[in-house]
DNA sequence: ACAATTAGTGTGTATATGCACACAACGGGG
DNA sequence: CCCCGTTGTGTGCATATACACACTAATTGT
């Protein structure tokens, strides 16, 4: 049989996703946020009248987790929500908290990044994204 | 700069993991377990006499992450524990529940295995889980 | 023998994740 | 106009994840 466990996909990648988001998360804790929001925050950033469902597939998450993720930075001031354009939906913007935040988190960032990039060399770092990005497709 | 967060690892990392997570847990849902349950379960039956430290260093999962999880396992009936020989510890077994349940759930894990080898192709998928057991080594 | 170290367990708190389901508002067809 | 499908939102429940901390039992040094 083929039954080999530890060429397990889902074994093997969400060991990998529990150890990438442990690091970060240590480094993201120091400015008092988790690794996770702040890739919300990002794409909050870089968009604009997008509901909420739309940030979901942006960031592959499903909707309700995402909902309450942001449920958590609104808490914490740090993104402010507006009616969108139809009535229906809402559109996030960063506050003036949050654009600080995120700007002493990024540095933070590029560490972590490199931090991978030592460990795996800038080609297989490359090759890696995009097999994850494939994996997500799923 | 080279702040392209498209290149983040972290994000696509996390996303990999849902994609495919979400993807395991609807066939595992079927035996009534997740697809997190069902990685527990095959190490337990891989090992013998590990304790709990011992068995989330092999899952590279946070010890106290894995006591509630077991804790679970044991509540539904699927794991027994006894005390290690030294008795400071802990051994886990799988009950005949377990190794029945376990007997269902490896065809649908079989399932998922083969729909990311239709995704990734032969080549993709055996380099895929390799790179993830480098990143789980963060 | 016993104090201190070590190796192991478990709990409190906070966050993240996703399915099932309920709810709200716009828009079109009779 | 109103019913209804479509497109949005949010909540209940169950599980997963990890850090900080407290606890317990074997071991070791003197």
């Amino acid at each position: 049989m083929d039954d080999d466990f530890s060429l397990c996909v889902l074994d093997n990648a969400r060991r990998a996703a529990r150890a990438v988001s442990r690091h970060y998360d240590r480094l993201a804790r120091k400015v008092g946020m988790t690794a996770g929001q702040f890739s919300v925050l990002v794409v909050i950033r870089q968009t604009r009248d997008e509901t909420t469902g739309e940030l979901a597939d942006r960031l592959s998450m499903e909707r309700t987790t995402l909902v309450r993720n942001i449920a958590l930075l609104e808490r914490k001031g740090l993104v402010t929500s507006s009616p969108s354009a139809d009535g229906r939906g809402k559109n996030y913007q960063l506050s003036d908290k949050g654009v600080k935040l995120l700007d002493d988190a990024v540095p933070l960032w590029r560490q972590a990044q490199s931090d991978v990039r030592d460990l795996l060399g800038q080609d297989e770092f490359l090759k890696t994204i995009n097999t994850l990005k494939r994996l997500s497709q799923l």
